[in-house]
RNA sequence: GCGGGUGUAGCUCAAUUGGUAGAGCGUCAGCCUUCCAAGCUGAAUGUCGAGGGUUCGAACCCCUUCACCCGCUCCA
């Protein structure tokens, strides 16, 4: 089923039952931060935990039969800053941009020079550096805006980052004719800085991680001379990261701080093809085995144009999409499938100077691995399951959240069916017992169809009732919350019943 | 970053268009209740997003700012 109800109708849903908060919301909240409620922080979770149990700790089986072989690490978000330069996104990233109102095109603010009167009157016209085409049609507009033949001595060229402020809106972008629609230089660094040491200043300056991939990079070599690990074989990582994202959008789904749940496969470079297939399949196979139906994902190979610069060199990269409210009926990045090649490895070996690579004592090889990458959004993950779950239906409550049983924030609860009569005493019973091994709530207030209501809303998919015929026949109802049908078991097989339907 | 919209109780919204805020639902308490937000009674909750201005008086008009939504842009 597609997700067409408006994404409002959800995010009042997070708020109004405590899966979802705006960060910092009683100071006016902050742009592109959310915190995660006593419910969200259950799910997110479960998702965390369903996502290392499948991948590190019940690995999956690899083409051969074998179980693949995958270990995790816990890096630091803070690195030294030189991990950055190392992995590209310092040098690539931190160049100050000009945007053009008018056209919408971006220039790189260094590669952009103006020609103009040097008496600093009138407009400047910009061109693009080497750029022989973008530098005759400046010339030729400002000979015509000037009114003269030719240019002369009396004209200059000079680089748009050395304009002042005020004369941006002398100057006509490069394929305009209107002055003043380009922007002022502004810096796109997408890193978080922050300082390190309480002394403060720019040679302690550090970056927070923009993605946690780097910190298993680092950890490579420590890994393969203490796990007893052998290419082929992955390292996982889960963990938070940092942008500051130019425009923070769409509830959690692009915020400025987030959770990645990452997977760098190491292998030889003639396997690459076959694993780089077979992440894909994988991931795929997991999203839809947490309840996120086929019609709701999508695979897409990355066109070469879009290609991180880290994937240039390697097979492409696969994006698991998700139809999210906001994207329909269009799609949005859930996870990517990256083939990074030797890029990561490679850079860090050359960087830092010491040995970054791997020795197959079998084939007497020594290489640097190529490296497969499953980077999925436990923060996009979460939104995603969310998405699935919300269903509006007739029923009283509206809604009802349809979550997997397996990530489901509260598995089951347990109710008198009326607060007397020694139902409680039973059900309290009941509840005890549960609640050593499962999240299960208990509740006596008000109607019982109230309360089926709540657990609705916090799509606990089954509700045990103890009313009259228990303290008979020891039996109880089970109410299901996708279909609200009941059915009688006794009352010992409770516990039973919960594991059997977690375990599917 | 640009353009448009919105902001009032936990949620959804109202306030006769300048006279210092209400409803429904939810929540909580009590009664009642033998299966789906049932019924009865009662209660708590808002510096009307924030700051400034105009005015005798502002939720309402003006300015600034913040947040969210939509469309562009961006998304290593």
């Amino acid at each position: 089923m597609s997700n067409t109800y408006p994404m409002e109708d959800l995010v009042s849903l997070c708020k109004r039952r405590g899966f979802i908060f705006p960060a910092s919301e009683l100071y006016g909240g902050i742009n592109g931060f959310w915190d995660y409620g006593p419910l969200g922080t259950e799910l997110k979770n479960n998702l965390r935990d369903a996502w290392w149990h499948d991948m590190v700790h019940c690995p999956p089986i690899g083409p051969d039969g074998d179980p693949l072989s995958i270990v995790g690490i816990d890096s630091s978000i803070i690195q030294n800053p030189k991990v950055w330069e190392a992995s590209g996104h310092v040098g690539g990233f931190n160049d100050p941009m000009v945007d053009c109102r008018e056209t919408k095109s971006r220039y790189r603010a260094d590669h952009l020079f103006v020609i103009g009167n040097a008496s600093g009157e009138g407009q400047l016209y910009a061109f693009v550096e080497d750029d022989e085409e973008s530098y005759e049609r400046a010339s030729k507009l400002l000979a015509k805006y000037e009114k003269v033949d030719a240019l002369d001595e009396s004209y200059v060229t000079t680089s748009l980052i050395q304009l002042q402020p005020d004369d941006f809106a002398r100057v006509v972008g490069p394929d305009t004719k209107e002055a003043g629609t380009l922007t002022e230089p502004r810096q796109f660094s997408l890193m978080f800085d922050t300082t390190v040491g309480a002394t403060g200043g720019d040679d302690n300056k550090a970056y927070l991680r923009p993605e946690t991939a780097q910190g298993i990079f680092l950890n490579f070599m420590n890994v393969v001379d203490t796990s007893r690990v052998k290419v082929p074989f992955g390292i996982a990582q889960v963990g938070k990261a940092f942008r500051n994202e130019v425009t923070p959008r769409n509830f959690i789904f692009r915020s400025r701080e987030f959770e990645q749940m990452e997977i760098e496969w190491f292998c030889h470079e003639e396997d690459a093809p076959k694993w780089y297939e077979f992440w894909c399949d994988v991931r795929k196979e997991w999203w839809q085995s947490l309840g996120l139906t086929t019609g709701n994902l999508q695979m897409r190979q990355h066109d070469s144009d879009e290609l991180a610069h880290y994937a240039k060199e390697g097979c492409g990269t696969f994006d698991i999409e998700y139809q999210f409210p906001f994207t329909a009926p269009g799609f949005g990045e859930l996870e990517g499938v990256a083939h990074r090649g030797n890029y990561d490895l490679s850079r860090h070996g050359e960087f830092s100077g010491k040995k970054v690579n791997y020795f197959d004592q079998e084939k007497n090889e020594r290489f640097v691995p190529h490296v497969i990458e499953p980077s999925a959004g436990l923060s996009r993950g979460t939104l995603a399951l969310l998405s699935e779950a919300y269903t509006p239906d007739d029923r009283p409550s509206k809604v009802f959240m349809k979550f997997n049983p397996r990530i489901a924030p509260i598995k089951a609860a347990v109710f008198p069916l009326v607060n007397k009569n020694g139902m409680p005493e039973v059900a309290k019973n009941l509840y005890d017992d549960l609640r050593t091994k499962h999240v299960v709530q208990y509740d006596v207030k008000q109607s019982i169809g109230k309360r089926y209501a709540r657990m609705d809303e916090a799509g606990t998919p089954f509700c045990f009732v103890i009313d009259g015929d228990t303290l008979d026949d020891n039996t109880i109802t089970v109410r299901d919350r996708d279909t609200a049908s009941q059915e009688r078991i006794n009352i010992d097989q409770a516990a039973a019943y919960l594991d059997e339907k977690l375990s599917t």
